[in-house]
DNA sequence: CCAATTAGATTATAATTGTCATCTAAATTA
DNA sequence: TAATTTAGATGACAATTATAATCTAATTGG
């Protein structure tokens, strides 16, 4: 148990941030330690500060790929088809029971949303800019209208965190078919504001 | 120091609740320990288990608290004016800088919702039971069109959670202004779904 | 007014946390 | 190949956590 090559060493800090972009969503960040981490990582907990100077410096790197990833689904849809069909294919995939159930592989602003705001400063920094790079993305798949955008993430996230908290099944259906309806009309109809 | 009358515990027991109702949503579930919430109250750690039995048993009674004053507003209003315009009355409250910028003082749903997934069965129970009582407040101000209500409070949840993580004032503008729009689409047209 | 009860303070606990110093075996570099 | 560097393991640190036992002063019930 020692030394390791440089590319293999690469490999295991990508490894890290995986797991903990994972984990962080399932669990919240606060929740999260350090040693669980690496533990699911395969390592001792000991090892972590060789590969980043601090938790928090990790949160960040694992935010950004975590929204990196969640909206890469979205951006390389929209290079195959119409720009309306694809964003319509990512409000499918975003309201489904498979990312509802799954909170470690979705949406990381949905899974920890509301954790966000009491982060330290950099973290809700990486959240801001995460927030601004989904309605950005969004943006470009609804002819740049911003406002509208931010109406689609908004219910989205929403409908998404609400589901979450349901207790029963129905109540679930029930709110993701309300917030699907909901999206269609932020992609079909007009939205003023200054922008 | 020591002991007190039964009406002022009684008073002491509803302080540390709604004390913890506060910092909960100001900093999150996980991250306020009981000592936080018994200095905040004035009092010292070592008393709080003569109130509650863990720190999960003040959790539910904390949020169970905060969404009744929350949704007390709305069911208030409802009584003094017709119900849809009471209901705008508390979109517009809702989707407020106010709101926003005081999650101590807001929707607990809104302010914890991501981390109510996490926590342990009694929580997550109490986060449910709540969601519904939110949605059928709302419905009632929206002649029991429950899928409608859903589409509202998803709506209106995911507009602050994101308006919150917003690092311009710009940006939390426009997500404001755009849940607005969207909030009033909800309420004027119509919505299908089986419930 | 006396005796029993108890709210809250004090202090202690075991567990968990993020962070590091040290060690070691292997991968570099020369 | 020999010397140097270092990824990860081991173990320890101080701080913080939820929980509880004990103490004490005052409020009860009689």
């Amino acid at each position: 148990m020692a030394r390791v090559s440089k590319q293999e060493k690469a490999k295991t800090h990508d490894r890290i941030i995986d797991v903990a972009a994972k984990l962080f969503r399932e669990n919240g960040i606060e929740a999260t330690g350090v040693a669980d981490i690496m533990k699911e990582a395969g390592l001792t907990h000991g090892g972590f500060y060789r590969h980043f100077q601090s938790k928090d410096a990790l949160v960040v790197e694992a935010i950004g790929r975590a929204v990196s990833t969640s909206l890469e689904k979205l951006r390389s849809a929209t290079n195959k088809q119409t720009r309306a069909k694809a964003l319509l294919e990512y409000v499918d995939l975003y309201l489904s029971d498979e990312h509802v159930l799954n909170p470690g592989k979705g949406c990381p602003l949905a899974a920890l949303g509301s954790e966000a705001p009491h982060m330290s400063g950099e973290i809700t920094t990486a959240f801001g800019a995460g927030t601004e790079q989904a309605v950005s993305t969004i943006a470009q798949a609804m002819n740049d209208q911003t406002i509208a955008a931010s109406a689609l993430m908004s219910t989205l996230l929403g409908s998404v965190v609400l589901a979450r908290m349901a207790k029963t099944t129905k109540h679930r259906n029930d709110i993701l078919i309300a917030g699907k309806q909901t999206a269609l009309k932020c992609m079909n109809q007009k939205y003023s504001g200054q922008t």
